[in-house]
DNA sequence: TCTGGGGTCCTAGGACCC
DNA sequence: TCTGGGGTCCTAGGACCC
């Protein structure tokens, strides 16, 4: 059996805890430059405040009911959600938990199955809880995409279900698949929705796992159809298995906080963006051969549907995949001034490393002098300060200090626990 | 006026090779 | 009169996830 762990308005909750008169407010977090809402409260919810949605056109309901709203505040999402996992890997045994996101882990249940598995999720439910004061909600099944669905019948009925919900007959899966309408599968989206509601007339995962594994192969995606509908089944498949270790590209981009048309600004925001690019490489112990950057213009929007502008991008391929951060700011920068056109208004930029491979094993090349790697101790002695602070103390001086570009962030909250003069304070 | 920032996988099609 | 077939690698683009 497989189980999937996921934190309950993962960003609100950690907003609430260090604020426990919010505790049944409604609540909302938003997104980068306060752009979107990315996390609701149940209270919000009901308010009918949309997920996903511009900020500037929820903001009539946010006043009038008086929605408290802060910026995102990823220091201290970051470390909750290191110590919600690190409940999970003692719990159950690190080998037996995959992080998938922040807020979402799945567990290896086997070697648990003899135990009531409805004993199992509720103790998992009230360790985490007890430990970190974080609210999860537990899905217990055959497969992933079980899982998946079960996770959701525990959150739209916390009260009945306790948050633990354990699909472990086919009578229980049968009965879960006709409650959950197509478009809450795992793995179907928008455009698969309405396809398969609109042309072929499928509206609960029941019908879907009814559908030959053929058809998912013509219309959902290939291979991935296939595997849809088979998990659906409760027959596990193995690629959806595959626990994903090293990344095979890592991207740093970011809206600017306001738009930019001096090349100084882009220069340091790349210098930057490379620095975090290259720390996410490190901690992977991967290297990258490929660094590319893109830079997107302001465009005027005459449509009344939201578009991102194209992406204006260039890359170059390094003689020696590299980890040091210096080594991948200079082509980084070179490709700005390759992009940068003068007179032109940016709004976002951004860097990707790819052609990553195994920071052991980096091919050499002849004409390349070997070096010696003296580069690697103080890279990770600033990796270490950074991390322990969760945020840049240390930067390269091309990352610059003026910041113009910088993101808005006008309602973040204090990083309660990884900044000694930020501390909770209690009266 | 104001719409995030990561990632993954898959397919199709072109270039090139023998 | 006759004009292969199979393989690899790369890129672009589309779909999905949180």
């Amino acid at each position: 059996m497989k189980a999937i762990v996921d934190c309950n308005n993962f960003y609100c909750s950690c907003e609430r805890l260090f604020k426990p008169h919010l505790d049944h407010q409604p609540v909302v977090v938003l997104s980068n430059n306060d752009g979107c809402i990315i996390s609701r409260s149940d209270e919000a919810k009901k308010l009918g405040v949309a997920m996903a949605g511009p900020y500037f056109k929820a903001k009539p309901l946010i006043e009038k009911y008086n929605v408290a709203t802060f910026s995102s505040n990823y220091n201290l999402y970051g470390d909750l959600s290191w110590r919600v996992m690190e409940t999970l890997r003692v719990l159950l045994g690190a080998n037996n938990v995959e992080v998938y996101s922040v807020d979402e882990a799945f567990l290896n249940l086997e070697g648990f199955e003899k135990e009531n598995m409805e004993e199992l999720g509720l103790h998992i439910r009230k360790t985490v809880e007890d430990w970190t004061g974080i609210k999860v909600s537990v899905g217990i099944a055959p497969t992933k995409v079980l899982s998946k669905v079960a996770n959701h019948l525990a959150k739209k009925n916390k009260q009945a279900t306790q948050c633990v919900v354990v699909l472990d007959t086919k009578e229980k899966i049968t009965e879960a698949l006709h409650k959950t309408p197509v478009e809450e599968v795992w793995g179907v989206g928008g455009q698969y929705a309405s396809k398969l509601k609109y042309g072929w007339n499928i509206h609960t995962a029941l019908e879907l796992s009814t559908l030959s594994t053929e058809f998912g192969h013509k219309f959902l995606g290939g291979v991935v159809g296939v595997r849809l509908i088979k998990e659906l089944r409760g027959e596990p498949t193995k690629e959806i298995d595959k626990q994903l270790t090293t990344k095979k590209m890592i991207a740093t981009t970011r809206m600017f906080g306001s738009p930019v048309t001096d090349i100084a600004d882009i220069r340091e925001a790349v210098a930057t963006y490379t620095s975090r690019a290259a720390e996410k490489l490190r901690r992977q112990f991967s290297a990258a051969d490929t660094v590319s950057v893109f830079v997107v213009p302001k465009e005027e929007s005459h449509s009344t549907y939201f578009r991102h502008g194209p992406n204006i991008g260039s890359s170059v391929t390094l003689p020696v995949a590299t980890s040091s951060t210096h080594e991948l700011i200079k082509p980084a920068v070179q490709l700005v001034d390759d992009l940068f056109e003068d007179g032109r208004i940016y709004k976002k930029a951004g860097v990707m490393l790819s052609g990553i491979v195994p920071d052991t094993s980096i091919q050499s090349d002849l004409f390349v002098p070997e070096k010696k790697n003296n580069g690697r101790m103080l890279m990770e002695m600033i990796d270490n300060i950074n991390f322990s602070q969760r945020d840049d103390v240390l930067k390269f001086a091309s990352s610059g200090t003026t910041r113009d570009w910088k993101m808005r962030m006008e309602l973040r909250s204090p990083r309660y626990t990884t900044r000694w003069e930020e501390l909770f304070t209690v009266k």
